[in-house]
RNA sequence: GGGCGAGUGGCGGAAUUGGUAUACGCGGCAGACUUAAAAUCUGCUUCCUUUACCGGAUUAUGGGUUCGAGUCCCAUCUCGCCCACCA
């Protein structure tokens, strides 16, 4: 060879690694483990993005520096793969998702192959593959079976395009996240997951894990716990009640109405003959409007039922009224209004000229002057507690609420049940039957998996079932004798990927999900990586863990240690790349165009800081090239030097690289790479400084490395460095007067030890005596450790 | 409206604990090699002034703390993300 040619060297090395399978990770070895595995990707017919190639070569770059160090380490790949893309396509095509599945995999696995990535192929999982599936539905009758899966009938999002409800995580401004058409509200009959129930442990446990600090925030407000109270409020001439949540039941005596939110069931009971039409009427209406037109109509809208209740405090009769402001799916779907220090209650006071009772007086040196008070202060109108604080009011009202019997304390969550069932084929079945008298049982075990059946008709309907019901051999089932029809949702594709880290320990397994030998060998999973599902899979993944670890198959209640949330990288415009407008690079392309793997892999570890956006550069990959093609040139082309000239630089590089990568600094770990090669060019090069720097490479350009290695005759164990030589005989003191830069002078380094010496030398310098001279020296500063004196004067 | 984060050359970015701002790369300029171009190699490249030296300014803007601030504090502006009637 004459020249670097890197298409020819990765796929000699490509076809080796195929052979020799070098990244086979190993049970119970002695070696410490190490767990990397990036969010797996849905296999889009596009192949894959450098979206894919970013996250997927940062988790690459550190299982390969963790290998160099002699680890054992597991860096898997899957697929996940049920989910609306496919389906749609095969309604379009009538091309069945598994087999446009299967296609999408045999091309992601072969590009992903030739990026050269140190995967464990022997353990790849898809998630739409029976094999796998099956124990999905084993998970969720372990759920099931606790309780924790469970059906409810209430209103729904539901997506009139795509025919199937959705989950709050899943609507994205009151549209669709798959279509971005405007959902609606339906009543309907759907499957649940009680991640409510691990609430409160998920939120606790947030603070002690190794994850941004931005993602660790937005799961925090999508839990959302708010400490507060119930009330009940008896219902004027009837023996009913009505209990509302309030996180200020220190503002009770300031209640002068109450509000229910139009879906609430008890409205139908308060309306009265001449009530009756006006209310059935306004809630039909926010129930047809979707949620934009909710959000949109700011002005506060309501109306009164013709019913009171009596506030408990004050004895009095206030009025109920409905409003759509209140959520029906938060605390119990009815407020107290407090119209004096809330300021929703209050314009919805104003607008319909209710009662406005002030019962907190806002302290004097209060800046707070907004239209309502609502922060903290004395009481007043508020009978026995006149003169307390609102904060110690808020602890004795609950003691008389108790007292009463009326009332007690109470934690509510934003966040709400997690909604699983979908109306769409291309799913994992849910493993339940109905006998005839419609009760849920759960499938045995030895009948898993229920195998998701070929069918002709994807197409869903209105109906509210997925086209599975039209299968008649799907719906008949016998269990214990007893003939049953199936449930026709699928889940939700989250549900499979919340236990797919544990799979990878022991993929192959057909008697169990997962060993919990295995599973409690590898995982936690060391380092997880991913730019996306800030909440919604990483909570999830997190609720599975906690629920089995209850059930004894995990011995760990978090599932991953560290996350890494990569940064999307856009068109070099700085937008998104999209099809539409056609500013998508192919990483194929790039590869193919006679960049190869190793200089595209190297360039989006290069491009910035691994976790911000960054825009991608058609020059700019060229400087990456040019790099790579002289750490070629070095070893291949050019002739060594026998003496050691590199030696500090060297192990300095060593360092650097080293610590860039515990801190994931990948830029600056290339660039201090660069920085060394632009050094071996001017000094030439020495056996020991190229094979230290084709192992530092490795992580990068795998490809490259192994050959310099090859070449070389060397192992690519990770190079240590001797901090000894790192200590320079001379050292170059920096002068500041007045904090401004005046000299560079060279010292003897253990002078550069010794404050007092720093200062001789530097006011005895030429330099710096033209700036110190007629004037009177305040104070000089010396810093050994950074080799700086200011000198100050006057 | 609330929460969080960010603003550094022509561009992507570096500066790890408050201590030499602008590493590395792109782009640009000049030179070497070449009949020529590409490739490759070498040098220069924050801005102002200057042939050059010297000097001055500079990390969105304004103030503060400090011997010393890109880094800490306060205010303002701009951008980004998340949540958004959660009682």
């Amino acid at each position: 060879m004459s020249h670097y040619e890197p298409l020819k060297i990765e796929e000699k090395w490509q076809k080796r690694w195929e052979e020799e399978k070098p990244f086979a990770a190993k049970d119970n070895d002695k070696r410490p483990k190490m767990y990397l595995a990036e969010m797996f990707p849905y296999p889009s017919g596009a192949g894959l993005h450098v979206g894919h190639v970013r996250n997927f070569s940062i988790v690459d770059c550190l299982a390969r520096f963790y290998a160099q160090q002699e680890m054992n380490v597991l860096r898997p790949f899957g697929y996940d793969t049920f989910g609306l893309p496919a389906e749609n396509y095969a309604i379009k095509t009538g091309i069945s998702p598994q087999e446009v599945t299967k296609t999408n995999i045999d091309n992601f696995r072969k590009q992903a192959k030739r990026l050269g990535y140190a995967i464990d192929w022997s353990r790849e999982i898809n998630t739409s593959d029976p094999e796998y599936y099956k124990w999905t539905q084993w998970c969720f009758l372990q759920l099931f079976k606790k309780g924790l899966a469970y059906q409810a009938e209430n209103y729904q999002w539901w997506c009139p395009v795509d025919q199937t409800v959705l989950a709050n995580e899943q609507v994205e401004n009151g549209c669709c996240w798959r279509c971005g058409h405007e959902v609606e509200k339906k009543k309907m009959k759907q499957w649940f997951f009680k991640i409510t129930a691990y609430a409160d442990e998920l939120l606790d446990e947030i603070d002690s894990l190794d994850w941004p600090e931005k993602i660790k925030t937005m799961q925090k407000n999508w839990i959302g716990r708010s400490e507060g109270a119930e009330v009940e409020f008896q219902i004027a001439g009837s023996g009913g009640k009505i209990t509302v949540f309030t996180t200020r039941p220190d503002t009770l005596f300031g209640s002068t109405f109450m509000v229910l939110a139009p879906e609430n069931e008890m409205i139908k009971d308060l309306v009265t003959d001449d009530t009756r039409e006006a209310v059935e009427a306004y809630c039909k209406d926010a129930l047809k409007k979707s949620e934009i037109e909710r959000q949109e109509n700011k002005e506060k809208t309501g109306v009164f039922t013709g019913s009171y209740v009596i506030n408990p405090a004050t004895g009095k009769e206030i009025p109920v009224w409905v409003a759509d402001y209140v959520l029906a799916g938060y605390g119990t779907g009815a407020v107290m209004g407090v119209p004096a220090h809330d300021e929703r209650d209050n314009e919805f006071a104003t607008k319909f000229n209710l009662p406005i009772v002030k019962v907190i007086e806002k302290p004097e040196n209060s800046t707070d002057d907004s239209k309502c008070y609502a922060g903290e202060g004395e009481v007043i109108n508020s009978g026995p507690f006149n003169g307390k604080q609102s904060s110690e009011m808020r602890e004795e009202i609950n003691d008389w609420l108790e007292q009463q019997g009326i009332g007690r304390k109470k934690v509510t969550y934003r966040m709400r049940d997690w909604l699983i069932s979908r109306q769409r084929y291309w799913g994992c079945p849910i493993p339940i039957a109905y006998d005839k008298d419609g009760n849920p049982h759960a499938i045995p075990e030895d009948q898993l998996p229920v195998m998701l059946p070929k069918i002709d008709d994807y197409k869903p309907d209105a109906s509210g079932r997925s086209a599975l019901a039209k299968s008649e051999e799907f719906m008949k089932v016998t269990i214990d004798g007893e003939e049953m029809t199936r449930e026709t949702d699928t889940l939700d594709g989250y549900a499979c990927s919340s236990w797919y880290l544990w799979r990878y320990t022991d993929p192959h397994n057909d008697k169990m999900a997962w060993d919990p030998k295995k599973a409690n060998f590898w995982a936690p999973t060391d380092i997880y990586c991913g730019g996306d599902h800030a909440v919604a899979h990483l909570l999830y993944v997190r609720f599975w863990c906690k629920f089995f670890a209850d059930e004894g198959y995990l011995n760990f209640r978090e599932p991953i240690k560290k996350l890494l949330y990569n940064g999307y990288i856009n068109a070099p415009d700085g937008k998104k790349m999209s099809k539409s407008k056609g500013n998508v690079i192919d990483p194929l392309d790039v590869i193919n165009q006679g960049y190869g793997a190793d200089t595209l892999r190297t360039y989006e570890l290069f491009i910035g800081p691994y976790n911000l956006d960054a825009a991608w550069s058609t020059e700019a990959i060229g400087g990456v090239y040019r790099f790579l093609n002289r750490c070629w040139t070095l070893v291949f082309d050019k002739k060594q030097i026998t003496e050691d000239k590199n030696i500090v630089y060297r192990h300095k590089t060593a360092k650097k690289v080293t610590e860039d990568m515990h801190r994931n600094n990948f830029n600056t770990a290339v660039a201090a790479l660069m920085e060394f090669v632009n050094e071996l060019f001017k000094n030439g090069a020495n056996k020991e400084d190229l094979v230290v720097l084709a192992k530092l490479l490795k992580p990068f350009a795998p490809h490259l490395a192994s050959e310099m290695l090859e070449e070389l005759g060397a192992d690519d164990i990770w190079p240590k460095w001797d901090e000894k030589l790192l200590v320079a005989d001379e050292v170059e003191m920096v002068v500041q007067v007045n904090g401004k830069l005046r000299a560079k002078i060279q010292v003897a380094a253990e002078d550069a030890e010794d404050a007092k010496k720093m200062e001789e030398i530097a006011l005895a310098d030429e330099k710096v005596k033209t700036y110190t001279d007629g004037k009177e020296v305040v104070k000089v500063i010396a810093i050994a450790k950074t080799h700086l004196v200011n000198i100050v004067v006057k």
